[in-house]
DNA sequence: GTGTCTGCAAACTTTTTGCAGAGCT
DNA sequence: AGCTCTGCAAAAAGTTTGCAGACAC
């Protein structure tokens, strides 16, 4: 596989969280790793309410989350999405090989699909070069109807 | 260029306006005439709060605003896009020869650049099909740094 | 005149923050 | 023990909604 990152993706992240927390003077808390063991068990991104909810309930409150969620992003072990509803998603990363990647998503069951596609790299180059930016990178999500919305009539 | 989009957008909008409103049993009201007024002296997407800021002061309250953008929307007036900050930014069709289209931002600056490349038609295709999914569409947006902002070393 | 719109105020949702006590190392 | 983290509650910020009066046709 085709992946430019250095470390082992087949280690567990928990495996990670330790020395990356210590670096930051972070602490290994309950909450967080029950937050990274509800991501783990879901290959798709769920919403800080989602996960709140698959967490026993009274386990961690949701402005934890939001703050854990804060933090794992910094520590790049999760990804933040945004299906366009204003609600941000987190994935896990290394749930797929590599951080970056795009999701179809069907609007009418909210079913998600995630895919390898990516924008053509040199595409961005060429528009990054002729409006004078640097650093570029994008968002980018699909949405349609997907199989079998396609057949139930109602819905 | 590949854009699926099949409508004449050349069409000044107000001049629809009317006959759109009139299809159903809408008003043409000084408010909804002001905001779009608003919208076509500005190129770019527009949050909700600065088109009200760009008004004079008692003129259209922030809750019309709210309910005229859903119904320019509905009636294709308007489009609605999504930086990825949670809050929607609208912007005239029309303005730009087709509807559907994206914008480079600087996460500097917040400057955009409207954009006439799109993702390859015929690689959604694929995608679509692969994945058993039909009317696929999708959000696109990038963001880098411009050129005047990577030469201010501040900011 | 009739039915749609608007302003105002209140409610709702997602997200952030202050603070005191609990937890990790 | 020391500093971080958590729960709780309150507060932001964007958006939606109920209602009575104003307005378009």
């Amino acid at each position: 596989m085709n992946c430019a990152c250095h470390s082992d993706h087949s280690a567990a992240p928990l495996d990670d969280l330790t020395g990356r927390l210590r670096e930051g003077d972070r602490r290994i808390t309950g909450a967080r790793a029950r937050i990274l063991d509800v991501l783990r068990r879901h290959s798709h991104p769920m919403t800080n309410r989602e996960i709140h909810g698959h967490l026993p309930r009274g386990t961690c409150d949701l402005a934890t989350i939001y703050r854990s969620m804060h933090l794992l992003e910094d520590l790049s072990l999760v990804q933040r999405f945004d299906f366009g509803d204003g609600i941000a998603r987190f994935e896990l990363v290394g749930a797929h090989k590599s951080g970056h990647h795009h999701h179809l998503i069907c609007i009418k069951c909210s079913g998600v699909v995630e895919l390898e596609e990516c924008f053509p790299a040199e595409l961005e180059q060429r528009i990054a070069r002729a409006n004078g930016f640097t650093s570029v990178t994008h968002k980018l999500e699909f949405f349609g109807v997907c199989a079998a919305c396609q057949k139930s009539p109602a819905r």
